[in-house]
DNA sequence: TGGAGGCGTTGAAACGATTCATCGCGCGTC
DNA sequence: GACGCGCGATGAATCGTTTCAACGCCTCCA
C-alpha cells in the first residue's frame, strides 16, 4: 500500500485561512464559549472549507490519554464472545469511549502482540479473555498503570478485576432440574477437565446429585469427548445409547454438543424427552428454534461484557471479582411430550 | 475513571539511564543493525529495566501514518458479519496491520461518528457496510486520501472499491435446483424489496423460472414477510399452507426464516421434502445440524472480508468492484426421503 | 605523517494539537 | 482624562518520537 501522500490539513492551515491564531482555532474546537461569535463563525467556515479533521495522534500526545479501551477475546466469530463484545461496546458507548477489538485465537503470542499495540496506543485499559493459565503479563500491565479486567475467568490475582459466570452453579441448576423431573441416572458429555469450564460444570453436577442424596459414582456417567461440537455430541451419545444400564437424561457441555445428541437420538428413534431428556449449555440463538426446542443454561453474555467495561471505567482503583449467575431456560427437550 | 497518573517512561529516560542520546535509543528500536552491539545491549538493558513502552501517538504523529485499518459493520453480534470481520482480520494480520472494529447498528450517525474517530486516528483506510443508501460521505473520505472499501454492497460510485456477493445468482441457483427436481410451483418468503438483497434475490428466482420456460406469474408465489426470522418464516408458511393451489417448494430469504418454515411444516405434519421442499439462504453453522438438514446458499463471508482487506492494502490507487459467486449447498430438505 | 573514508553517535528540527501566561483593546469609573 | 478591569486573542512552550545532517574517532593507505 502506498503511503498517504496528501498532507492532512492542520490547525495552522485553518488559522491562516480564518486569519486567527492556532490557539483560537483550538479554542473553537474545545471551548467554543470562550471565543466571540464572529471569530467562531469565521473559524468554523474555514474548517468546513478545508474539510479539516483533527489529528488524533497529536491531540493524544499532548493530552497524554485517550478515551479508548481494548478488548481481546479468543475468537470474534464465536457468538458467545460477540455478545460479550456487544455488552462492552454498549457500556463504553455510554461513557463516550470507543473499543478496539481483537481476537487472540487462544495464541498467547498473538495476545501479547495486541496487548503491546494497545498499550502503545495509550488505551485506558484492556479487557482480556486470557489465552493461557498464566496471567503474570497482565499483572505487569496493571503495575504500569493500565486498568486490566479479566473476562470469563475469575482472577487468581487479587489486584486484577474480573467478571465470570458461575459454571458450577449453572451445571448444578441443570442437573437439579433433571432430578426434580425424576431422573436418577444422568449422562454428562463433557470436555477434558483441563478446561476450567469443564471441570467446574462437572463439579456442579456432582453438587446437585449429592444434595439430592444420590451417589455420583452410580448415578452419573461422565463421558469425555474431544470435540466440543455436534460431532462430539454424536460420538458421545452413541456411547451412551450402547450402555447396558442406559441413563434417562443427557447433559451436554454446550449447545452444539446437544445438537449432535439430538441428531443421534432421532436417528436411533429414541423419543425426546420420554426416552432421553437432553440439556444443553449456552442457550445459543437457535436453541429454541430446533425441532425439539432445547432446555439450556443461559449465560448473561451481554451483561458480562457490560459489567467488565463498567469495572474498567470505575472511579476507584480497587479490584473487584464479579461472578454472574447463569439461568436455566426450560424447553421441550426435558419437559415435552415426545 | 481517574486519569492515568504515572507519567509513562519516555525514550529520554532510557537514553539517560543507558548514557546515550535519544537518537541512539530510537535506532536501537527501529534499525538495530546500525548500532554497535555493546551500546545496543546497554540500551536494551535500560529498556527492560524501565519496562519502557513506545508512545504510539508520538510515533504516529512523526510518521504520519500507521498500519491500522478500520471496519464498520451493521452488527458485530451477527454471524454473517463476524465471519466477514474474521476474513478482514486474517488478511490484515498477514500484512502486519491491525483492525479497529465497530458496529453501526444501521444508524448513520453512529457510522459517521466511528468514521470520524478512525480518520482522526489516522487509519490507512476503512471498510464499511453502509447504513443507508447514501455514500457521499464515503466519497468525501476517499477524496481526503483514505482508502475506502464498501462491504456487501456494490459501489454506485466508480471511485470506490467494493466487495459483494451476487444475490441474484445465488437465488437463481437455488430456484434452478428446485426446478431440476421437478418443482414447477414455488413459494418465496421474502422481505420488502426496499432491501437490496431482497430485491436481487427475487430477480434471481424470476431469472431461473423464465430460463426454464416457466411463467413467474403463475409458478411463483412471493410472500412478503416483515420479520426476517423464524417467526416471519412461520407466518409465511402458514399462508403458503392455506393456499388452494399449494406450491411444492418454499424458498426462504434466510436460514432463520427457513427454520420457522420447517417448524411449521412439522407441526402441520407435512413431510419434508416430499410434501414441501425447503431452501434457506446464508448457510449458517447450524443449517446442517437441524433435524432435517437444510439446503441453503452459502455466502463466502470469510473470503468477502479477506478480499476487502486485500483491496484496502492494494498498491495501486485504482478502484475495483469485486462480486463473489455464492454456492448452493444441497442437503436433505430438498433431496431427502422424508 | 597527513588525508580519505567509514562507522557509530549525536543533537536538533519536525510532526500537530493543547495550554497558559501575556498582551491589547474597549469601556466604565472616578 | 487617567486608570483599571475584563474579555478575547495570541503565540510560544510542550508532549515523545523519528529523522537526518553533522561530527568525532578510528583505520588504512599513500
Amino acid at each position: 500500500m502506498p503511503p498517504r501522500t496528501k498532507r492532512r490539513t492542520s490547525i495552522a492551515d485553518v488559522a491562516r485561512l480564518a486569519e486567527v491564531s492556532v490557539g483560537t482555532v483550538s479554542n473553537v474546537l474545545n471551548r467554543p464559549d470562550r471565543v466571540s461569535p464572529t471569530t467562531r463563525e469565521r473559524v468554523e467556515a474555514a474548517i468546513t472549507e478545508l474539510s479539516f479533521v483533527r489529528n488524533g495522534s497529536a491531540r493524544q500526545l499532548r493530552a497524554g490519554t485517550i478515551t479508548t479501551a481494548g478488548a481481546i477475546v479468543l475468537d470474534v466469530a464465536n457468538p458467545f464472545f460477540t455478545d460479550v463484545a456487544r455488552g462492552i461496546e454498549d457500556r463504553l458507548e455510554e461513557a463516550g469511549y470507543t473499543l478496539m477489538l481483537a481476537s487472540s485465537d487462544e495464541d498467547p503470542d498473538r495476545e501479547a502482540r495486541y496487548l503491546k499495540l494497545f498499550e502503545e496506543h495509550g488505551v485506558q485499559g484492556v479487557m482480556v479473555v486470557p489465552s493461557g493459565p498464566d496471567i503474570d503479563h497482565l499483572r505487569t500491565l496493571h503495575d504500569r498503570g493500565l486498568r486490566v479486567v479479566l473476562l470469563d475467568r475469575p482472577s487468581t490475582d487479587p489486584a486484577l478485576s474480573s467478571v465470570a459466570v458461575d459454571d458450577r452453579a449453572g451445571a448444578a441448576a441443570a442437573a437439579r432440574h433433571l432430578i426434580d423431573l425424576g431422573h436418577e441416572h444422568l449422562a454428562f458429555l463433557n470436555g477434558p477437565h483441563t478446561i476450567r469450564q469443564c471441570a467446574d460444570r462437572s463439579a456442579g453436577i456432582h453438587d446437585a446429585l449429592v444434595e439430592a442424596g444420590l451417589d455420583p459414582a452410580t448415578c452419573l456417567e461422565e463421558i469425555t469427548i474431544t470435540a466440543l461440537n455436534a460431532d462430539g455430541g454424536q460420538a458421545g451419545t452413541e456411547r451412551v445409547l450402547a450402555m447396558e444400564r442406559r441413563p434417562t437424561a443427557t447433559l451436554c457441555v454446550n449447545d452444539l454438543t446437544a445438537l449432535g445428541a439430538l441428531r443421534t437420538l432421532r436417528a436411533a428413534e429414541v423419543p425426546v424427552p420420554s426416552g432421553m431428556a437432553v440439556v444443553g449449555y449456552d442457550d445459543v440463538t437457535f436453541a429454541g428454534e430446533l425441532a425439539t426446542p432445547l432446555t439450556s443454561v443461559r449465560q448473561p453474555m451481554h451483561a458480562l461484557g457490560y459489567r467488565a467495561a463498567d469495572l474498567l471505567l470505575a472511579d476507584d482503583e480497587s479490584a473487584e471479582q464479579v461472578v454472574f449467575q447463569p439461568e436455566l431456560v426450560v424447553r421441550e427437550s426435558t419437559t415435552g411430550t415426545g
